[in-house]
RNA sequence: GCCGGCAUAGCUCAGCAGGUAGAGCAACCGCCUUGUAAGCGGUAGGUCGCGGGUUCGAUUCCUGUUGCCGGCACCA
């Protein structure tokens, strides 16, 4: 009996005996079968070996597939243990999975591996790529695998088999005399791995737990063309010129220095960025139904055991104590909201109640955990507590999505990311309220139509949350709006309402923030715009360069006008030439630069050049005034 | 916090088999009065992160410490 065969475009090919896909792909043309990498059976991926017993629908899989290059990158993972283990016979290999542009492997040795160790592992990859040694799959029963595992000295991957479930058959894969233990499937031979780079080396602990021993991972970038490894890597040199710390220095916003670490000196031009999101941030909340308010940075002991933060953060909280008494420098905002609420009485008519505060709190970060102004221990939140009922959750989740995505899409981000984390075994609460709050939340999320990946367990042991990120140019994820609900604080702190019925009840407390810490927006913002701030943003909006000293009075009154039309404008008066002020402006990014000379100064007008050499033309200072003012209104 | 790397002038970086340091840019002072991304000349500037050790002598070697960088862990 034949088997038939159908391919991706429908047609169906007879085969008199069973056969692999990688004959398969040899039939249908030579060109093909060298490039092949694996084929899918059924939807599912095997190697070419993959022997088909019966009809089944077959594609192809080369590295003009997805698959392909994420199978490029898997196996270009195991010829990276393959070469540790051929340079460093006593390292043992552990796991080694595919990541977003390439690939790691963790390993265990006695020593750290050196950047040179690094050059030399990669010539060795180098060479038996070009050896194009065959890998070949095996099926072992697992307890042989085990053994066999044991027996050469690779305790870590044997305890990884030990946990497949017993009886299960595993499968190997064998390159040269290079054994690994993986699900597969991989390229036919090395040969086929030929762009690549090995990136850096770093610690990793075992299983993902700081408990655990210290790996050492080996990170790596793999391609399947040349030119796409290339392109990649000058993504990542123009990304470092992105970065906030580089940008910050350069553009005059703000320092860090040894003596304060995690805390943020902000310089003139840096605070008038900051000022220019707070503002703008302050409008959404009177816009929005929140009262501003303002607390204490600094609040007693008996508060934080309370909420009980003193118990289970005291190692994260900066503290200090005077004639007796102990105090905590606030690490959130809401204790002091929750008193604000608490200093009245209030009706079920009053809910929901919606506090803001820009809060500024401070957190004592792990020192690892640092990292220029996106990840700091003294910090500012656009915080906000909306005290409700728990019916009011569902809507006030819903306008508070709105309002995000306005303020996300004002400053320019498409690129949102969004996770909702749900109950975790540890919690207080009925299942009967997680049930409602969770499904609020996800019906939220479902009715704006984003797409929303949910962590089960993840969610605080007092309520469900919705974390919102964004992607920065260096491609890290940064969290920045959240909407947490919370069946906790508002109890321990004695919060309550009167209700219809007449008796008291206590509110559900929901906690949210739209650009989370100012200084990590900040950060990402620098970092999305290269530092080129929109003009509704731009620190200096515009400077005014006289040509020589004889227009310097008329700059100068230039200048003033604007500030006078609520612009942020300056002078640039130097006796320079006007091609090193363009310069060393056009170095500090901003949006227009104003010539004048003897020309412009006897017909009262400005030369107008804006960001990237565009010249605008002469034209009167109201039309400029007008114009810079238009784009201010239109943030664009 | 853990593993590794780094720390030299305001910034970016060089240097030193151990003999107390150098460049470019910036700064300051002159000259030039200038037309859309660097005019010319000069001057000044460093306890080589901080502490301890080895040494006749340490910026260089060893050690501790602080900070930063890359990951990991953490992020109420």
């Amino acid at each position: 009996m034949s088997i038939s065969i159908t391919l991706p475009d429908s047609s169906v090919r007879e085969y008199a005996a069973p056969l692999s896909v990688g004959e398969i792909a040899a039939s249908i043309g030579s060109g093909l079968a060298k490039a092949a990498l694996a084929g899918k059976v059924d939807g599912r991926l095997v190697d070419l070996s993959h022997r088909i017993e019966t009809d089944a629908k077959v594609a192809i899989v080369t590295e003009r597939d997805a698959e392909g290059l994420d199978l490029i990158r898997h196996s270009t993972a195991h010829l990276l243990a393959y070469a540790v283990k051929q340079l460093f016979p006593d390292a043992q290999v552990t796991i080694g999975p595919v990541i977003e542009h390439g690939f790691y492997y963790d390993f265990s040795y006695k020593r750290p591996f050196t950047p040179e160790d690094l050059a030399a592992i990669e010539a060795r990859m180098q060479e038996l790529s070009r050896r194009d040694i065959p890998v070949a799959r095996e099926v072992w029963p697992r307890d042989r695998a085990v053994e066999f595992f044991k027996s050469i000295g690779e305790h870590y991957k044997a305890e990884i088999i030990a946990s497949i479930p017993a009886g299960e058959d595993v499968s190997l894969y064998r390159e040269g005399d290079f054994i690994d233990l993986c699900r597969g499937p991989h390229v036919p031979s090395t040969g086929k791995l030929k762009v690549f780079k090995l990136m850096k080396v770093a610690g990793a602990y075992w299983r993902g737990d700081s408990r655990n021993e210290q790996l050492q991972r080996i990170y790596g970038t793999a391609w399947a063309k040349k030119d796409e490894q290339d392109a990649y890597l000058h993504r990542l040199e123009e990304a470092e010129k992105r970065d906030h710390r580089k940008l910050g220095r350069a553009l005059d916003l703000f320092h860090l220095q040894d003596e304060a670490p995690g805390l943020v000196f902000w310089h003139p031009k840096g605070w008038a960025l900051w000022q220019q999101v707070e503002q703008y941030m302050r409008r959404i909340y009177q816009e929005h139904g929140y009262q501003e308010v303002r607390c204490p940075q600094i609040l007693d002991r008996a508060l934080w055991e309370k909420t009980g933060h003193w118990e289970n953060y005291k190692d994260n909280m900066f503290t200090t104590a005077a004639e007796n008494r102990d105090y905590a420098i606030k690490p959130m905002n809401c204790p002091g909201h929750v008193q604000i609420y608490n200093s009245g009485l209030h009706s079920y008519r009053d809910l929901p109640l919606r506090y803001g505060e820009f809060g500024a709190c401070h957190r004592n970060e792990p020192s690892g955990a640092l990292h220029g102004i996106m990840r700091v221990r003294g910090f500012t939140q656009d915080d906000g507590h909306i005290f409700c009922t728990e019916d009011q959750i569902g809507s006030e989740v819903s306008d508070f999505i709105d309002v995000l995505h306005k303020v996300y899409a004002d400053f320019g981000f498409e690129n949102i990311v969004y996770k909702l984390s749900t109950r975790p075994a540890k919690r207080i609460g009925t299942d009967e309220i997680w049930d409602k709050a969770e499904r609020a939340l996800a019906d939220a999320l479902n009715a704006k139509g984003v797409p929303f990946e949910e962590l089960p367990g993840e969610g605080a042991f007092y309520g469900p949350k919705i974390e919102f990120s964004l992607k920065d140019s260096l491609e890290r994820v940064w969290q920045c709006g959240t909407i947490q609900v919370d069946f906790f604080m508002p109890e321990r702190l004695g919060a309550e309402y009167v209700a219809e019925d007449n008796t008291r009840r206590v509110p559900v407390m929901l906690h949210r923030a739209i650009v989370g810490s100012m200084e990590r927006f900040i950060g990402i913002l620098i970092e999305h715009h290269a530092g080129a701030m929109p003009a509704w943003l731009a620190p200096v909006q515009a400077v005014v360069l006289s040509i020589t000293d004889h227009a310097g009075s008329y700059a100068a009154d230039v200048a003033r006008r604007l500030r006078g039309a609520g612009l942020r404008a300056v002078a640039d008066l130097r006796n320079e030439k006007i091609g090193y002020k363009i310069r060393e402006h056009s170095l500090q990014k901003l949006p227009y630069y104003l010539v004048v000379g003897d020309k412009e100064m006897a017909v009262q007008q400005v030369a107008v050049r804006a960001r990237g050499g565009k010249d605008v033309g002469p034209m009167s200072l109201e039309s400029f005034i007008e114009r810079l003012r238009h784009e201010v209104a239109e943030r664009a």
